[in-house]
DNA sequence: ACTAATTGGTTGCTAATCTAAGTATTATTC
DNA sequence: GAATAATACTTAGATTAGCAACCAATTAGT
């Protein structure tokens, strides 16, 4: 095939499509990965400041459209996971809290995943990990700054 | 958080989470990402052995269930990119080959994809992007190791 | 007072996958 | 040779994670 790439430019396309692939899987019956990694923010967030989360703070972090986290975060309150307060300086907005229920869950499903990344830490070795994690988000960086020009608030 | 895992779990964490999230783009209109990568695993098989590739073995390539392989040959066929041919030697398998137009919008989607994939390297450096490539296929075949137990064929 | 911008929300949709159940064919057993 | 088991692929219906288009309420700016 012409323009082919070399060998590293199928390999690392290769590399790259597999892992885009996957799937997390669930730890937590009834719960699904992004419900936990979107609690695990909320959890960061109150650990810091004491405070909930926007939406549009999610949006962002996680680079997904405040649309996309607002269904999120109304079945997470339908789970009784979290709860939106006002925010009394500005009507607008929300603050998503963690409740009790929400925290045991994550604690749940943050053990599984430690055990899991640790494993992996364990299998590549601790230098290669910490490598793979700053080239990963080096590569995340890369594909995704033209969408970031998109997306501001 | 108890067992929170150190910084580097959690970094790891979070970098393969962001990756996973991401979407690849589309590089030809009215073709999707997971169509092009069946007709790239396509034209290497007819590269390799001048015969078309199984339902089944794409299945394993992949690492989708067949049915999921079938909805895609199914999509694949309707634009006129693949036909199924029957193999003589066993009437239960059919042989999926790449027609002129498939090998058309592959040679398009391909040449994007790997001045993107191109880019990256220049990005990261060559040696670096080895070593992301090497590590990228080492935590794949990590995460999915139990996944091969249950699916043979 | 009016217009523009921001925040979060609803709805309908897409893409990629799965499972369950089915048909057709070949392999195995008796 | 018949019956049963296994294999390959298919269809239908479902799930999950996201998006775009549009909207209402609120605040900011003029």
């Amino acid at each position: 095939m012409e323009k082919a790439g070399n060998e590293l430019t199928q390999k690392l396309m290769d590399a790259f499509f597999r892992i885009m692939r996957m799937h997390p899987k669930n730890h937590v019956p009834g719960v699904k990965h992004s419900e936990i990694v979107i609690l695990l923010f909320i959890k960061r967030k109150m650990d810091k400041t004491q405070t909930g989360i926007r939406i549009g703070d999610l949006s962002r972090i996680m680079r997904v459209t405040s649309p996309t986290v607002t269904q999120f975060i109304n079945r997470l309150e339908e789970k009784g996971f979290v709860k939106r307060k006002s925010d009394p300086g500005d009507r607008r907005y929300i603050r998503v809290i963690l409740t009790k229920q929400g925290e045991d869950v994550l604690q749940q499903a943050w053990e599984a995943l430690v055990a899991d990344f640790n494993s992996l830490i364990k299998y590549l070795g601790e230098e290669q990990s910490r490598l793979l994690a700053d080239l990963l988000l080096k590569s995340y960086d890369f594909f995704t700054k033209d969408i970031d020009v998109n997306r501001e608030g």
